[in-house]
RNA sequence: GGCCCCGUCGUCCAGCCUGGUUUAGGACACCGGCCUUUCACGCCGGCGACACGGGUUCAAAUCCCGUCGGGGUCACCA
């Protein structure tokens, strides 16, 4: 059943449509990789299409191999599953830029010879002197034409004098350059006047092509219906459809999200965020929930809903649902996000998605384990979090200040009676469980004149060495009644000892 | 600065296209309360927005225009 406000304009069949992510390998993987890549994925598969991965690596200079394979490890812990890519092969191959220079020349002399291109010989430095004297004169910086007109036999020669050349586009003095979008203007178009756009450079002289020329070719050839991609590009857009017409081709759609933003409003960098997806990856975050996160910065489900996972992303997914406004990266929610998708795991499922932020040796198959997982699981925003909550468990130096152990409103003679009371009545109980262990405690209680706040707490801290712990009577019953006993007796000892240093305790 | 996009609570989102059902709804954060052995979870409540100005209309968050604001972009980077 067709979703009810769904555009019934994108004139592909259904099964032909394909979009691509298209990284450039220059860094860490990037959140808003991830952001783009997820709505590819969503479409693609709503749509019954094929989602491709391209390695955009025509960056000579700051391309690298380790990042490569850090973006497909990170789409891949992501569960973005893409049907063609470098690594997984597909009929449109290469999927490596950098393997397919070859294909970028021939058409970049295909345009030359078509009018559409020219040759360029200025150097960088008379580029750069040409910006400053045009911001000077408050101009737009633009490509001021110098070697737009030159003669087929002055270009023979240069070139045969090995002088450096780019290849520029040749955009037209007049007119404009239209496009619509799928998810901006509502569906009226973008219009550019031509004299406002730069003849961009597709080739470089290093022989590779830039993004302009790489993208528009390898779209094509590659059968891209639709381009889904960064805000950012709107502006390059136009050249773009200029490209298509100077082939022949027919543009593919476009669909601009908006981009991710710090809090101050600027596009995410990684100065004010974090944006590397392996820095979530290794501070705990489950990367159902970094999806869910990212689907909620672009698009809204249909009955409101804010926890969903990608399938029902998939299921619901229509452009007339992304949003067009500047989202803000609230990692706050993230975190509540990360908390909800941890509470409704299972425990073993938990417990193997712990293990890689616990020491060796802390989590095991056994029933101790399931127990001590299943007491912090509600409390944990983040995987990292679990040494935070259980580092009690697996020491026997306990690491905090006395003063801690001392309750509100009881002074310091009064908390050790309670533990001496406390440990004489524990060393009776036999049953070393949670039950038992919380009727004695309460027992203590009515027995001493004190409230169960001040027992507890005086018992937790002994105990786990904090005043924030995981319950107290199962983390009793988790480590064990030696342990427990001993812990009682050294809190006695703290406590002696620093009367006997003070002769008084704070009250 | 030129060009382009965007503009509902602090933040994310619903409502806008197809004006009235809105004293503008939900979520995160924050504050208060309940639950309770702490923390957390859960529950209840509070705070809090249609950028501004015109116009169209019986009626505008919703349509139109202008202003202001925010962002993006102006590389042999993507």
């Amino acid at each position: 059943m067709p979703a009810k406000h769904e555009r019934p304009t994108h004139g592909v069949a259904m099964s032909n449509v394909r979009v691509r992510i298209a990284p450039s390998p220059t860094g860490p993987p990037h959140v808003g990789t991830a952001y783009i890549g997820l709505f590819d994925y969503a479409f693609a598969r709503h749509a019954g299409g094929k989602f491709v991965l391209r390695i955009e690596d025509t960056d000579q200079e700051r391309s690298t191999k380790e990042s490569e394979e850090a973006i497909l490890r990170a789409l891949r812990w992501l569960g973005l599953e893409y049907d063609e890519g470098p690594d997984v092969g597909g009929p449109y191959g290469p999927y490596r830029q950098s393997e397919r220079t070859d294909i970028y020349r021939e058409h970049a002399m295909k345009l030359v010879a078509t009018g559409h291109a020219y040759h360029c010989f200025c150097t960088r430095e008379r580029l750069s002197q040409m910006r400053k004297e045009q911001q000077k004169r408050k101009q737009p910086p633009m490509y001021d034409g110098t070697c737009r007109e030159l003669s087929a036999d002055e270009v023979r020669s240069r070139l045969d004098a090995a002088e450096p050349a780019v290849f520029r586009l040749k955009v037209p003095r007049e007119g404009e350059t239209a496009y619509t979008d799928l998810v901006r203007k509502k569906g009226e178009p973008v219009v550019f006047q031509n004299r406002h756009i730069d003849d961009q450079v597709l080739l470089k002289s290093d022989g590779f092509p830039t993004y302009h020329l790489a993208n528009v070719v390898d779209d094509h050839l590659m059968e891209i219906t639709h381009v889904v991609r960064a805000e950012e590009w709107v502006n390059s857009t136009p050249k773009h459809i200029m490209l298509y017409k100077a082939f022949g081709w027919e543009p593919p759609k476009y669909a601009h999200m908006p981009l991710l933003r710090n809090r101050d409003k600027s596009k995410i960098s990684k100065r004010k965020n974090h944006t590397s997806l392996d820095w979530y990856r290794e501070h705990g975050f489950l990367p159902e929930a970094m999806l869910n996160f990212l689907a909620l910065m672009g698009f809204s489900a249909e009955e409101g809903e804010e926890v969903f996972d990608l399938d029902a992303m998939v299921r619901d997914f229509s452009w007339d649902r992304i949003k067009t406004s500047q989202p803000i990266f609230d990692v706050d929610k993230l975190e509540w996000l990360n908390g909800v998708y941890i509470r409704e795991l299972g425990v073993d499922e938990l417990i193997e998605r712990l293990r890689p932020f616990a020491e060796a040796g802390r989590l095991d198959q056994g029933e101790t384990t399931r127990k001590m997982v299943g007491i912090i699981q509600e409390r944990l925003k983040t995987l990292d979090e679990f040494d935070k909550w259980t580092w009690f468990f697996f020491t026997d130096e306990l690491d905090y200040d006395v003063e801690t152990l001392i309750p509100k409103k009881t002074t310091g003679p009064e908390t050790a009676a309670i533990l001496r009371a406390a440990l004489d009545a524990y060393e009776g109980v036999d049953e070393w469980t949670t039950e038992p262990l919380e009727q004695t405690g309460r027992g203590l209680c009515d027995r001493l004149e004190f409230k169960v706040g001040q027992v507890f707490m005086a018992l937790r801290v002994a105990i786990t060495g904090s005043g924030q712990s995981p319950p107290l009577f199962e983390s009793m019953e988790i480590l064990g009644r030696t342990r427990s006993l001993a812990r009682l007796r050294d809190a006695l000892a703290r406590l002696g000892e620093q009367e006997g240093e003070t002769g008084r305790i704070a009250d």
